[in-house]
DNA sequence: CGAGTCTTTGAACTCACTCAAGTTCAGTGG
DNA sequence: CCACTGAACTTGAGTGAGTTCAAAGACTCG
């Protein structure tokens, strides 16, 4: 194992120059999927990779037990299913309705290795995930619900385009049992968490699919409140 | 977010070639650690990444409340000191005494985007460590205390050289409250778990820094057993 | 408008945390 | 070489937060 990455020339933030993208665009086919459909399923070979243009992807892996794990969500911009290997680790699917461009495999190992500029790309965006992995892991390191939802919100927030005014809504497009899977509690916590938060002033609940930070002191000091010293 | 990543082409466990690693060698100067010291700290501005050639590094953050979490163990081979920005967002501490190549950032800066190999070297690197990452997500994901410490058996006995023989020893160079600190439990739950898989006849305690895996299925079982149906 | 899915609410149980005391170990100096 | 000291580790008891199970309530999409 080994510890955080990303060549710190790498700039967050930065998935591509214009030309770039245009030259990958080159190399893709646009498709689209219907939300609920699978980019591809664990075990799959790997023929593609996927770079979202518009939607919200997420990306699991079914353990032994039967329980779903999701590794991450993936929204524009995102590149998704790369893995170690020539198979799937993961599975994939539209949790809305997505767009995105299909980068072959073929068309990428060709030109891997003599390409600096997609050399680069690869390693930004690669990068970019090794810090949302992270991020992830230290959320699930946090025992109490409360604090997880509140990371968990915090990470939303920045990854959504930010909103002009202070109060930013943020849109949840998964289900509570997708955020479960994805911070590590059962979805009746994940509805507990939300109330409570709510009933605290931190955050108001729209609807099932918005929610508001209108206070982000009250948040933090729910984050922080598992009192966890020593 | 995004999900699971590494180009295809780089297979796992390919940290580079000699020819590559006699360039990098070329860049480097090469370092020792005690145990115990730090290699950098967090928030220090990043001037050099480390290519671990003997012992063992943690890299870890301080929350606010003052807990550690550990983001990763660095083993011979791995590269240490990566981070998004210019500045580093962990610390790290050798663990055993260390030795390592110390690669200065300059060099790396001035290479990068005109090195296909270097930058392949990297993206390697990434996705190992993105890889690691995710099982590190998973594991926490996990409730109970001894389905972590067994998948956290697991990951260390792939990371180690593989011994002749089927009941391989693992060595454990970190102290329990290190381990408990990176799979999210508490050092006594750390003692406790080894302690009842021992009970069940899974692992074999030799002492504080040795374990045998002596029946991989009472292994998995123990893992598995967090009975969580549904 | 109806059926299935998603979500909330409630109650009992369980496991890991916390606190505290006892034990082993490693390293130091006499 | 051995006693000593502090750190690391183990063991034990009580408590609390989240899980599980179950059922009722909302939303969505045909």
């Amino acid at each position: 194992m080994l510890t955080p990455a990303s060549a710190s020339v790498a700039e967050p933030g930065h998935p591509s120059t214009p030309r770039e993208r245009a030259d990958l665009a080159l190399l893709s086919s646009f498709v689209r999927f219907r939300r609920g459909e699978q980019l591809y399923r664990e075990g799959d070979r790997i023929d593609a990779l996927f770079n979202i243009v518009t939607g919200i992807v997420k990306s699991y892996t079914t353990p032994p037990d039967g329980n779903q794990h999701i590794i991450a969500f993936a929204f524009p911009d995102d590149l998704v299913g790369l893995a170690q290997g020539r198979t799937h680790t993961t599975s994939a699917e539209a949790l809305t309705a997505v767009t995105a461009y299909r980068m072959p495999m073929t068309a990428i190992d060709a030109r891997l290795r003599s390409d600096p500029e997609l050399e680069f790309y690869l390693i930004c965006q690669l990068s970019h995930e090794l810090h949302q992995a992270q991020r992830h892991a230290l959320l699930l390191s946090r025992h109490r619900a409360i604090t997880r939802i509140g990371l968990f919100l915090q990470m939303l927030e920045a990854q959504q385009p930010a909103q002009r005014g202070s109060s930013p809504e943020i849109y949840l497009p998964m289900k509570r049992s997708d955020i479960g899977a994805y911070v590590g509690i059962s979805l009746e916590a994940v509805g507990r968490s939300f109330r409570t938060l709510a009933n605290r002033g931190a955050i108001v609940v729209r609807d099932r699919r918005h929610i508001r930070i209108i206070n982000r002191a009250a948040l933090e000091a729910a984050i922080f409140d598992g009192k966890r010293r020593r």
